[in-house]
DNA sequence: TTAAGAATTGAACTCCAGTTCATTCTTTTG
DNA sequence: CAAAAGAATGAACTGGAGTTCAATTCTTAA
């Protein structure tokens, strides 16, 4: 008279947890991190309140894995843009627009992975969530200065400001969608800008 | 036996206002929004916690005033060196490095204004508070597009750009100070990366 | 079948910053 | 000076999100 947990019991329990995770990501896509409770998450998930507790000690370390989930399969993509064909130039350009083009068409996650006021914990998972990009695009960078495409400079730093600027010029239209054709223009734009800031470019037509 | 309010009430009552405004700058460019709770403002202020809602209908309201006042000194200092003399280029280039090396100077007040996470309203004020300077940096690029400076482009998006940029590499100093030395090569090549963002530059030496 | 122990439940609880308001103190004015 | 009205007080309250846990249900193994 002895329970032992089995392979069978296991997998509910994975299973269980694995629902949690795939409501709460439903969840915040649909309504962000504020607007997603815990009873929510059950309620959608199909548990109670208290399973939740089971898997994840806090609410926080609930959306840390659906941050961080979310978060590897972006920056995957991400990743094969850079590392396609072509000059450095020409993947930082599709990674741009790679960044923003995903960010747009996700755009609550979007905002809620990269701007939503939460706390400092989430916080520091935010930043840990960009990283991956500046570490991309500084690669990429140092490529583009050792085929001389790029002037010499602090890469880092370079990386940094990018990811800053593509985060902010997103944050009004993550919370307010734009026409196609306005969205298509913001994203060349964009482009451009992260083009130039990282090194010298033939200068265009004026008007 | 009606009592009005007289002028030396009112200033009584303006003298407190204002008490405890600065009291919550003070405590906030100390302990940033979270830290710092009303009872804290109040007793810094030297009224008790009622009062402060006699001024503020809310800890928002009152951070919303801290903030905008706070703000209104940065940004003339801002606007200055905008308007002072020099190439468009030379412009952006303090531009960037007094919004950087203020922001550091001061760095509890300036992570408070421009990354604490709050709520919704105060990422508004946020907002807000960044507008008035993209929008001095996109006057100084158009100006710099006018004296073929810059190469023709949307003003518009680079300053948006410029203001991510330089947020962004300021975060994490803004939290754990930097070195002198460091800080002088971060703000830098901030300065370089912004430069370049608006357009073409001779390129340097390599290496 | 049944007892032991694990898993699940969800109503109730906690926690706490922001806010309130009955009371007290001040000022004005007849 | 006394009455009326405003201003100030701060202990107590509140609301709501996150979390808990006693009770219940389910699973195992003898």
């Amino acid at each position: 008279m002895v329970y032992r947990r089995t392979p069978k019991m296991q997998s509910r329990i994975d299973a269980a947890r694995e629902q949690i995770v795939t409501a709460a990501h439903r969840l915040v896509a649909e309504s962000g991190y504020g607007g997603t409770g815990i009873p929510d998450i059950a309620k959608e998930a199909g548990v109670s309140t208290g399973s939740v507790y089971v898997h994840f000690p806090s609410k926080t370390a609930l959306f840390s894995e659906v941050y961080q989930r979310a978060s590897r399969h972006e920056i995957e993509a991400f990743r094969e843009v850079a590392e396609a064909h072509g000059t450095a130039r020409e993947r930082l350009a599709r990674m741009v627009e790679t960044f923003a083009r995903r960010a747009l068409a996700g755009r609550k996650l979007a905002w809620a992975l990269l701007v939503e006021s939460v706390n400092q914990e989430i916080d520091a998972e935010r930043l840990r969530f960009r990283e991956p990009y500046r570490a991309i695009i500084e690669d990429v960078i140092n490529e583009g200065i050792n085929a001389d495409e790029f002037v010499y400079q602090d890469a880092r730093v370079t990386s940094m400001c990018i990811v800053g600027a593509i985060v902010e010029a997103l944050v009004g239209p993550l919370s307010n969608a734009l026409e196609t054709d306005e969205e298509g223009r913001l994203v060349d734009s964009l482009t451009q800008v992260c083009l130039r800031s990282a090194g010298p470019i033939n200068s265009e037509p004026r008007g």
